[in-house]
DNA sequence: AATATTTCTGTAACATGTTAATCATTTTAT
DNA sequence: ATAAAATGATTAACATGTTACAGAAATATT
């Protein structure tokens, strides 16, 4: 049982990788075209979702908690900064450092974002069964 | 317990596509390394992967079963080709079609690579454990 | 204090994800 | 048979993933 030769290379369909691509796709689904016509993609959202929890995040803390690699956040931000949805400021300790926060124009898209995007995940939840959800969370 | 006001918007940690996201870039870590190694993507290496499991496919069939886009796969193609790993023939009965071969070089590759693969992947199922795993996909 | 090392951030270069548009080739409808 | 619709594949354009590298500023070493 522990040997490879029961395994072959497991069919595509079977192998883990696939399937949490899969399932994070499924997902995906249901959030993306909503943020898509609030001219937000999926990880710009998560941005400004973490800004508007916590505001003035360094930019490798905000990478953290977005699971953003720092070149894709990097930017993200440069973009985001553009539209004036989050603005940067020079940290005065640490000159390396910029704080990053939410603008009151992001705020604005956020509020208008956020409801919608509470009541597909809680949707999903229930369809998903919240037993499996939370079981899904330990194992990972 | 349903309504929204108890979840009002999850946090990330919890959040269920993170928690995918996290999950499958946990276990890519283990092999995207080693395919790096032969110069190849992990994308690269589910086409080299599915063109050796069964020879001869459209482009169409080949993104489906590697679950990728089509104008992704075009490039991945295109690159495979010009690498000699792959080979395009057109179609004699549907000149749109394009159809897809492995060639010897890229079996020799496969042939390479796969044993350790294989391994890793056992490894990780080791891990993880048989029964969470089984349980996972019937989930998804 | 001067140097070496680490840390924070950014850029470069390439591959992929993603939606839309295009083009040629069937297939269908009339 | 011809026009209209559908299909297979590619390209365009932009955003992101990913590794490597570079620069500036802080910290640690000596």
């Amino acid at each position: 049982m522990a040997d490879s030769a029961e395994h072959p290379l497991r069919g595509f369909d079977r192998s883990l990788p696939m399937a949490l691509l899969r399932a994070r796709e499924a997902v995906m689904k249901n959030f993306v075209p909503s943020l898509r016509e609030n001219g937000l993609s999926a990880q710009q959202w998560r941005v400004i979702r973490a800004l508007h929890e916590n505001e003035g995040l360094d930019i490798t803390e905000l990478a953290d908690r977005c699971f953003l690699l720092m070149p894709s956040l990097s930017r993200i931000i440069q973009n985001l900064e553009k539209r004036a949805l989050v603005s940067r400021i020079q940290s005065s300790i640490d000159n390396r450092r910029s704080v990053i926060s939410i603008t009151t124009k992001g705020k604005v898209l956020f509020n208008k974002i956020a409801p919608k995007s509470v009541e597909r995940y809680n949707l999903i939840t229930e369809k998903f069964g919240y037993g499996k959800l939370e079981l899904l969370y330990e194992l990972l």
